[in-house]
DNA sequence: CGTGACATGTAAATCGTTACATGATTTC
DNA sequence: GAAATCATGTAACGATTTACATGTCACG
């Protein structure tokens, strides 16, 4: 239901082929979105069986013939109507959290070396999103233009760009926790995981929640 | 995919029922899964041909007879392999951002209320997690057990919860932003949007950028 | 006597990914 | 000569959601 919204918020902007649109797609939009153009073609042309957009045919030169797509009024008034629409709260997916949450089936090393790995991902992510965001501030500095469209869409980069550099700050919080706790991995005869106190953790354990604990004398409202 | 090793990872610590499983993804685990039974009760069964795990009926009195599974030597092994597999980076989607991104359609005040509106929604989410997180950490104080599981869904526990936090911060952050752009929304005569030189909210620009920018400093690696 | 929790499913529809199909031009 | 970029699609498969179907018991 999003991707035809993707795609009319992007020609409500400029005007543009499929293939244009999966670039978009690839580039700045990634942060919220994603989507094969196998996917792509087909909504455009249910979009344009609803009305919604319209499409001319470029004929090029040294490439193949192009469909540009321009968003008609009537797909102007549904993005709009979308944009209004009450937002639900989504229903996250995140597969290594998943995995970190059965992690105590493998051993510490192995929990410790998972992390770091992914941390190690996540941090290329960020460097190729901090690449992103310098650009395209130079750009408009360069151009010395301000509009409501870049605004919002700077706003996006920021929300993508802190939530990565969280995301990384938390793998090595855990990493160090996780060393610490190592113990809890060991195996004593038959097989059987040692019984640990919950006090024999709990410093280090309230440590590590405590720029949460925190936040409970602030008032949530 | 992904479903079927969260229930492996479910019953690699206890026995369920569908019914079960259904309330630890909408309980604990709804910070990085959520499934419908419509899906999970087939995955079961699919699960079971695939001899992963191993079910029993057990029959109850003033309730509707149930059907138990557990985990086979053989599914623990599968979800070994599954939690030793490298993960590719998440490929994020999020729809509150995709409209954010696309909100020079409609007027600042509807932008204000929408991102007002979805602060007060993810406010809620986390006011329930908090209830969650206390009522666990009380739980674990009286068992006074740890264990590297207990360890591992702790952390990622801290993990949805820091990551509603800053959302919600954002969300504050963003409507101060366009509280002091406001003007961006202008239109002058013949409905077009006025011309803003960047110089005119460079500052603001930059300080609602300036904790992320302060990372430049900081190595990554 | 209606609502909600308990309990298990099937069917249909939609959404998303991967593989297949085609063909031109540019760059290494 | 191979790989990448440009350009548009179809087909098959897999994942997910929504609707349909059935029945018991507890609580107010």
């Amino acid at each position: 239901m999003s991707l035809r919204f993707g795609i009319l918020g992007l020609l409500s902007e400029w005007e543009a082929s499929g293939y244009d649109i999966k670039k978009e797609f690839d580039d700045l939009m990634s942060i919220f979105w994603h989507s094969h153009l196998s996917q792509i073609y087909p909504e455009l042309n249910k979009l344009e069986k609803e009305n919604l957009i319209r499409s001319k045919l470029i004929p090029q030169e040294g490439k193949p013939d192009k469909i540009i797509y321009t968003i008609t009024e009537s797909g102007k008034k549904e993005l709009i109507k979308w944009l209004l629409a009450p937002t639900e709260t989504p229903k996250l997916k995140d597969v290594f959290l998943m995995q970190t949450f059965f992690m105590d089936n493998i051993s510490v090393e192995e929990v410790l070396f998972k992390l770091n790995a992914y941390k190690k991902e996540r941090t290329q992510r960020v460097v190729k999103m901090k690449q992103i965001m310098s650009e395209r501030l130079k750009s408009i500095k360069e151009r010395d233009v301000m509009k409501a469209r870049i605004l919002m869409s700077s706003v996006v980069l920021k929300r993508g760009y802190e939530q990565e550099l969280q995301y990384i700050k938390w793998c090595e919080d855990t990493i160090q926790l996780v060393e610490s706790c190592k113990f809890l991995w060991e195996k004593s005869e038959g097989n059987r995981a040692p019984i640990v106190p919950f006090s024999a953790v709990e410093e280090l354990f309230m440590n590590y929640f405590s720029d949460i604990l925190e936040e409970e004398e602030k008032e949530i409202n």
